[in-house]
DNA sequence: TTTACATACATACAGTTTGTATGTTAAAAT
DNA sequence: ATTTTAACATACAAACTGTATGTATGTAAA
């Protein structure tokens, strides 16, 4: 039964896929592990062959996610011609990319609350918070910003973004408004107080 | 065993305390029923009894360590002389009051997680946020804020606030820097930014 | 080419924890 | 004085995670 690797890469990723699906509709604490195995027409043994344990099955899925969203930004924002129009764009992609197909779940909700704000942080800046942070401080360099600390400027701006993700989110589903916009001409404004 | 209006008060709120502890101190999860009425020499019974189950009993904390924040902001931004100072006092009065006794966790971390987002919102609004909100608006109508969306900014600042405290409950573990003082001086020009 | 071993699972079970159903006792209400 | 109800305790069912163990199969070395 042993099988060669491109055949167990599969097995894990399939895992991971029905697992994201489980976590995100259904949120991690209410996702049974029976339920994402038997889709994957696998047992549980197999689950803890490959993971180490239900939050690590988790820590797989939320790497994938903020994988993509991370990628998405750094994408969007490489398309501004100058640093200022890049980091508008990066803060579009955040909110497009964490909003797409309800990330915010397993990114906002339920990442800090099972992996840890300690962990759950250190994979934020391994992929989106860093680059915003980067951003940041090259700007400053380019005398672009106020001589004000960096890191409180991102930890605050992440925070910005990541409650109008909830925010533009819960409004979608209910109203149709341009609610994006408006999240984006604060954000603009906010970031407009850190200029030089 | 029946007991008198006062006495059946003090065993709820007695449990709702020591609740605050474990919930505190090992996160919601983690936190066994059977160990919190243990503390309090009541059994499971006396608690399901009180509370409608264990997320009941979390609502419970929750509200309490809420409302405490929130007449601390309450309080404090009442201090100020004119709606601007009174706004950052506020501001202040909040990071003080979720970093106090690691009241984050609870807060921002589990809250929305065992609350799920939209009533943890709900909340949040009862208290904090509206507040807030509310100064904002009045700052509006005075002229002194740009004249864009008051719910985009006040999710925003909400946001970059929570994650403040976050940040500076973090940090506050390891160096001693004045921390606080940064986050309050980005608060301060992001606020700025939307200055009329 | 056999033998040793590792890998990819399945199966069965133990342990923990939530929630519920059912007492029991004592104070309030009638 | 009797009935009712509130404040618990006790016992139990159900769900779920995690672990220990078994098994088949591929791979690599002797």
């Amino acid at each position: 039964m042993k099988k060669n690797k491109i055949e167990t890469e599969q097995t894990i990723q399939n895992i991971i896929k029905i697992a994201r699906y489980h976590f995100t509709e259904h949120g991690y604490a209410e996702a049974a592990l029976e339920d994402i195995v038997k889709e994957a027409n696998l047992t549980r043994g197999a689950l803890y062959h490959h993971f180490q344990n239900k939050k690590g099955l988790f820590l797989a899925v939320f790497e994938t996610v903020q994988q993509e969203v991370g990628e998405h930004v750094e994408a969007e924002a490489a398309k501004g011609n100058d640093s200022w129009e890049q980091l508008i764009r990066g803060c579009r992609a955040f909110l497009e990319g964490a909003i797409q197909s309800h990330n915010q779940r397993i990114l906002l909700i339920d990442g800090p609350a099972v992996l840890g704000w300690d962990t759950f942080r250190k994979m934020d800046e391994k992929y989106s918070m860093n680059s915003l942070k980067e951003q940041l401080q090259l700007m400053q360099e380019q005398g672009l910003l106020k001589p004000i600390s960096i890191e409180a400027m991102t930890h605050c701006l992440s925070g910005a973004m990541n409650e109008a993700v909830l925010w533009i989110a819960d409004r979608l589903d209910q109203e149709d408004e341009d609610v994006m916009e408006d999240a984006i001409i604060v954000l603009e404004h906010l970031l407009g107080g850190l200029k030089k």
